[in-house]
DNA sequence: AGTATTTACTTAGCCTGCTTAATATATGGA
DNA sequence: TCCATATATTAAGCAGGCTAAGTAAATACT
């Protein structure tokens, strides 16, 4: 979570760029703006979600299923949330163990498990989805139809940008062996 | 982490706004679009830190130590960076083993600490900001400087419309004891 | 058929990072 | 002086992530 209340002002900042001239005053500030509002609307998020009893894995895996009502082995919703298979094995179970889905041996391959919501599990959905969604209307109902394009295009754009830049595994050697903490 | 990777496609999104009339599109849209965004921005934070052996919190604790050279007591870290103070004690504990700050005795209140960034952790800075600021200014130098101010006006109004809405837990009651997951 | 490789998942052990509650100590005001 | 408040630490516990190793099944290759 990006939830450092104290950004630097005016004053910090120019300080920071005295020290490195690497800092572009302009991008560092909408960088921050971006992270800034991200984490208020993720803190928002998990506020909301626990109130439910949900975290956003088991939220994003709920979500995935029902859109998905024939039913998602494991590595599927590894990959579609982004974690390791090991990690989706200790969500599913914290899901069974609420009893919002099962998971039962997959008939064609018998190495796999297929994981399905359940009624239960749908209700929950019916009664935090509606929430949600109209507070995600309030948020942005801030901006208008033009405003709201303008602010998709932006994100392309940086997400387009995010991409082009080396990922960073792939760049240059060693972490920096001496530090090891 | 918002890194939900498998949003959903406009059929998706359609049988979701079907089943849940609550749910106006293009706001989830734009909304979906900041998340995983910042989501990615995030990713490639700490990636970048993770490299350096540095968490999110301990970066931010070093950057607020380096802004205040007198140094900082724990309270402040804490409140500078949304964690409480026992969770504070814990990552000054491990910026400690790193020596990459000190802790002393406060000469006025001797119930506090005064935490200061030693030489090593300014070195660890000097080394890790430049990169930062570089990586923050690729990512922005898609947006030119209109459209960045468009960003930063639009993260206004959003920010604004997050501290309108009602924060979560005044809202209504019981967070559904049913569930105990 | 038999063997090797890949894939799917689970388990175990570990770590970070957070919370709450209890405690020790210090401060500041009545 | 006495009491309420503030500061920080500690302990216990939990969520949730990882890797590495192991099992089992499917697939590919002799």
């Amino acid at each position: 979570m990006f939830d450092i209340v104290d950004l630097p002002d005016a004053a910090a900042l120019a300080r920071l760029a005295q020290r490195y001239p690497q800092l572009e005053t302009p991008a560092l500030e909408a960088w921050l703006g971006l992270m800034r509002v991200s984490g208020d609307c993720q803190n928002d998020l998990d506020r909301f979600l626990a109130a439910h009893g949900l975290s956003q894995r088991k939220f994003f895996v709920l979500i995935l299923l029902f859109r998905n009502p024939d039913g998602l082995v494991i590595s599927q919703l590894a990959k579609g949330t982004g974690v390791s298979c090991a990690t989706m094995t200790g969500v599913v179970d914290g899901l069974l163990r609420a009893q919002l889905v099962t998971r039962e041996p997959h008939e064609q391959d018998r190495r796999a498990f297929k994981v399905c919501i359940t009624p239960a599990g749908q209700l929950l959905l019916d009664q935090v989805l509606p929430q949600h969604y109209r507070r995600v209307s309030r948020i942005m109902a801030c901006l208008d139809a033009g405003e709201r394009q303008q602010l998709q295009a932006l994100l392309g754009k940086i997400s387009a940008s995010l991409q082009d830049l080396p990922s960073f595994h792939t760049e240059e050697g060693e972490p920096d062996e001496s530090c090891h903490l």
